[in-house]
DNA sequence: TGGTACTGG
DNA sequence: GTGTCCCAGTACCAT
């Protein structure tokens, strides 16, 4: 019969092991109270993968009990070299204690004793007592205690691996010793890393030789004499108190004075009940949707506001669609949920592959046919039906999809990815699993999980498979919708959901949809051009250099500059010199230098803009369909990929001429763009109050001007200088980014002193601008969040921080989001208000873009009039803030004219 | 995949 | 005495 087991797990060593092995992204690793994680996360994975396999009758996780064992009593600097162990870490270890307890398995400590003495202990009496011991260390000196009967496992590379070590292994390893001898190498060659000497000038293979040859040191020693006189002799007997102090320091007790009994090491097995109470607490998602897949009720948990809602009930009714059970269906009146699976992110180009429809009460229908949702069908009806309210999860992407599918998408309640991003803007993950985990709901998996990710995503072949995670994802937007609304109730953001975001979705929809024109042969003009320009650029560099070499290169480029051609390097990078353009420009009139920044310009636009550009032109219509993500920035306002069609270049003029490619899709139409002037200086005054700042914008003075009136104390009667007007125009961006003196000394180019004087200045002049920075810090201080003029909310968890940096970070964001976010509620109400407008006046153009501040249209010639007149009315009188929105329009045959 | 460079508001 | 101005996306290199 195979003997009983008994499993050591050596808590420390792992401990930091785990920590360390994620030290990169320690600070991704936080749970909601801002506690780190990240040695938990990999503590528990080991615990999971050794420990649920092993199933082992005893187990036992053995902790040091403090700073002072016995081996500091007897060497004052041992262990003494080691860093302070990371806060990050330090408060991981009472929940490591506890999640240790949760799993089953006995946590124990001693005191004047490390945990290797414990496990030492405890595995000589186990060995006695007739059991396999297995040991799991991440210290490959714990080897010495291996045996017939005691094998240790040594992880290596972080925790991923781990390395067997049996009698055999030991012998291998040590070329040809016993686990024994191991203490007496350690003796003779030290170890830097516990900070004991061994013997000065003896290394590891002088170690391994001598040790082979005397078997131990006392052994060693009693030879000593037989020895030739010699350097190393020499050092052997000078180093002979070292060694055997050392040889003990390494030596792992095995007779520690434990207070525990092999019987007090019953393994139980996990506590479910309250371990998914502690997962919940550090918010392990992962172990959730893996207990809640194998049958666990993942309670609503305390931190959540969403405590009204049981999620206990969520077992999947799924029945394969077919046209023989489409009347089923057809009973979907009241309300559905609906999924459509695509294989790929763009919607634009990707295919359907499936989807599902139901609802809690009917149960849900899958198909991976198409065809089903196309042709005359219910379920196209039951979409297009406006007194069927639809839960879903991305509007916007589902009625792009939908409308390539010939099936317009109506009565919308429900989007689980833009109520989740309005709740919590930090939830801008896209993936639909992923979400609802952040949402407390764990009976789905993540994509990525069920389609793999990168090159290995597959769609399951198997109907079973997908209908499943389908199903399963229709049912979670179903449960989700109650209390997500009525947590956005809570928070007084059902306006800005219902009036703003939702109707968003669909005029930006549509916009995606129409696209934009690219005349091509426009762009491949300009390519040709570039690339002749750019190997003339090339040439020149290389000849000031001396030699080719890659310019896009910046490590090999900082090797030109600052090595071969002996500039002095200004500034650093992690990897090396740095190459920005403020450091080139610092250089001063260096001939290569302005080479180097006009190539890298050229090549820039060449490469993003020309044929980045062409690339996503779709052959079809000649179109770009950028998608805008409305669900990521912190900020609420929208971004652009795929092309990203908000920075395309206009301040220089050589990039500008590919807004020439942007043109009407139609003959006889042109290009109309309207801007708001200073929309964010106009928030700022509006919600600071600030009398002087108002009173700028009221009296339609330059606001730049007028500030440099301010600060600089230009009298009335005279001109403002243009250098005055430029750097006040740089203290107004800044103190809307919340400035400091060294930020605003770098960017005008004055002392920080000289900064800091005009800051004060400003804050003097427009008074109530500081006093309202003063209180929107202290909001979020005290409400952990600040809000926009549409109650559009930012989270700030870093506001209270103790680190300087991440706090500071904070504040800024705290004076920034609620002027950049008001703006950007702004522009989204414009552009309902806008779209509205035309519908009504039954005018042809598009709207096509927008750009933050800007939107622009493609419009016929003779409505041109018309629509400049609406689209400035209806952008100026979007809101009603303490001071005028002025409207800028611009026309032209191109976005490029329309300047 | 992360860092550095460029582009926009 | 910390590092020190907000929000984004894409291309390229080096690892």
């Amino acid at each position: 019969m195979a003997k009983p087991t008994l499993l050591l797990i050596d808590g420390n060593s792992l401990a930091f092991r785990a920590f360390y092995a994620l030290i990169n992204q320690v600070d991704r690793f936080v749970n909601h109270e801002g506690l780190h994680t990240n040695a938990l996360v990999g503590f528990n994975n080991l615990i999971d993968g050794i420990v649920d396999p092993f199933q082992p009758d005893l187990a036992l996780v053995a902790w040091d009990a403090g700073k002072t064992t016995f081996r500091t009593g007897k060497f004052d600097n041992y262990k003494g070299n080691r860093d302070k162990t990371p806060l990050e870490l330090v408060e991981q270890f009472e929940p490591l204690r506890e999640m240790v307890t949760l799993h089953g398995i006995k946590s124990y400590e001693l005191a004047d004793y490390e945990a290797d003495d414990i496990i030492g202990t405890m595995a000589r009496k186990g060995e006695q007592a007739g059991y396999a011991v297995t040991i799991v260390t991440g210290d490959r000196d714990m080897t010495q205690l291996v045996s017939n009967d005691v094998t240790v496992w040594v992880t290596k590379k972080g925790i991923s691996e781990i390395d067997h070590y049996t009698p055999a292994l030991v012998a291998e390893t040590y070329d040809g010793l016993q686990a024994k001898h191991i203490i007496e190498i350690k003796g003779l060659q030290g170890d830097t890393s516990d900070n004991y000497p061994g013997i000065a000038g003896i290394g590891p293979k002088t170690a391994l030789k001598l040790i082979k040859q005397y078997n131990s040191i006392p052994e060693m020693y009693e030879h000593i004499d037989e020895m030739k006189t010699s350097k190393q002799k020499e050092k052997l007997i000078n180093g002979k108190e070292d060694a055997l102090m050392s040889r003990d320091l390494a030596r792992i007790r095995t007779d520690a004075p434990v207070t525990i009994s092999l019987e007090d090491l019953a393994y139980k097995g996990p506590d479910y009940e309250n371990i998914i109470p502690f997962y919940q607490h550090l918010d392990f998602k992962a172990q959730l949707v893996k207990l809640a897949n194998q049958g666990y009720t993942i309670p609503t948990n305390n931190h959540s506001e969403a405590g009204t809602f049981n999620f206990s009930n969520t077992t999947l009714n799924m029945t394969k669609l077919t046209n023989a059970n489409m009347d089923h269906v057809s009973q979907l009146t009241d309300t559905v949920d609906f999924y459509l699976e695509l294989d790929g992110a763009n919607y634009h180009t990707a295919n359907p592959v499936g989807f599902v429809i139901g609802n809690q009460a009917k149960g849900y229908f899958a198909s991976r046919d198409i065809e089903l949702l196309v042709q005359d069908s219910p379920i196209k009806n039951i979409l297009e039906n406006t007194n069927v309210a639809k839960n879903v999860f991305n509007a916007k992407e589902l009625s792009v999809s939908l409308h390539r599918l010939g099936v317009t998408l109506t009565n919308v309640q429900f989007d689980l990815l833009l109520v989740s991003y309005l709740l919590d803007t930090n939830d801008n993950n896209d993936d639909l699993g992923a979400l609802a985990h952040d949402n407390d709901y764990y009976a789905v998996q993540t994509d990525e999980e069920v389609y793999g990710k990168g090159a290995k995503f597959a769609i399951p072949e198997v109907d079973a498979d997908l209908f499943e995670h389908l199903g399963r994802k229709a049912m979670a937007i179903g449960l989700l919708a109650e209390p997500l609304l009525k947590k956005l109730t809570d928070h007084a953001q059902l306006d800005l959901y219902r009036d703003i975001e939702l109707p968003l979705t669909q005029i930006l929809a549509r916009m995606e949809a129409m696209g934009i024109t690219v005349d091509a042969q426009q762009l491949l003009q300009m390519d040709s051009k570039l690339t002749e320009r750019l190997s003339e650029l090339e040439q020149t560099i290389y000849q000031q250099a001396g030699h080719e070499f890659n310019i896009q290169s910046p490590k090999q480029l900082g090797v030109v500059l600052f090595e071969d051609m002996g500039y002095t390097p200004l500034k650093k990078t992690k990897t090396g010199y740095s190459t920005s353009v403020e450091v080139l420009e610092k250089m001063g009139d260096v001939p290569i230098v302005a080479s180097i920044l006009a190539y890298r310009q050229i090549a820039k636009i060449k490469s993003t803009y020309v044929e980045g550009l062409l690339r996503v032109v779709h052959g079809s219509d000649s179109k770009v369909h950028t998608r805008y993500l409305q669900t990521l920035t912190q900020t609420g306002r929208l971004s652009s990929v795929d092309p990203n069609l908000q920075n395309i270049p206009v301040r220089i003029e050589e990039g500008r001429q590919i807004r020439k490619a942007f043109v009407p899709s139609e003959p006889d139409w042109q290009i109309l763009s309207a801007d708001y002037s200073q929309i964010e200086l106009r928030v700022l005054a509006h919600i600071t109050g600030d009398a002087n700042l108002q009173a700028a914008f009221i009296n339609g003075e330059d606001i730049h001007a007028a500030t440099a009136r301010r600060i600089f104390d230009v009298p009335d009667d005279q001109p403002v200088d243009g250098n005055i007007r430029r750097q006040a125009k740089a203290v107004n961006f800044g103190i809307v980014y919340g400035i400091s003196d060294f930020g605003l000394s770098k960017n005008i180019g004055v002392s920080r002193q000289q900064a800091k004087t005009i800051i004060e200045t400003y804050f003097e002049q427009y008074p109530d601008v500081k006093k309202w920075s003063e209180s929107i810090i202290a909001s979020a201080r005290e409400n952990g969040y600040v809000e926009t003029i549409a109650h559009r909310r930012r989270y700030l968890p870093d506001i209270n921080a103790k680190r300087f940096n991440a706090r500071s970070f904070a504040e800024r964001t705290a004076m920034n989001s609620p002027i950049q976010g008001s703006a950007a509620d702004i522009i989204k109400i414009a552009m309902i208000n806008v779209q509205a407008a035309i519908e009504k006046a039954g005018l042809k153009a598009n709207m096509l873009l927008q750009v933050h501040d800007e939107l622009i249209f493609e419009v016929p010639t003779d409505e041109m009039a018309e629509l400049e007149q609406l689209v400035s009315k209806t952008m100026d009188s979007a809101v009603q803030l303490a001071v005028p929105l002025l409207v800028s329009t611009h026309i032209g045959a191109s976005w490029y004219d329309a300047k």
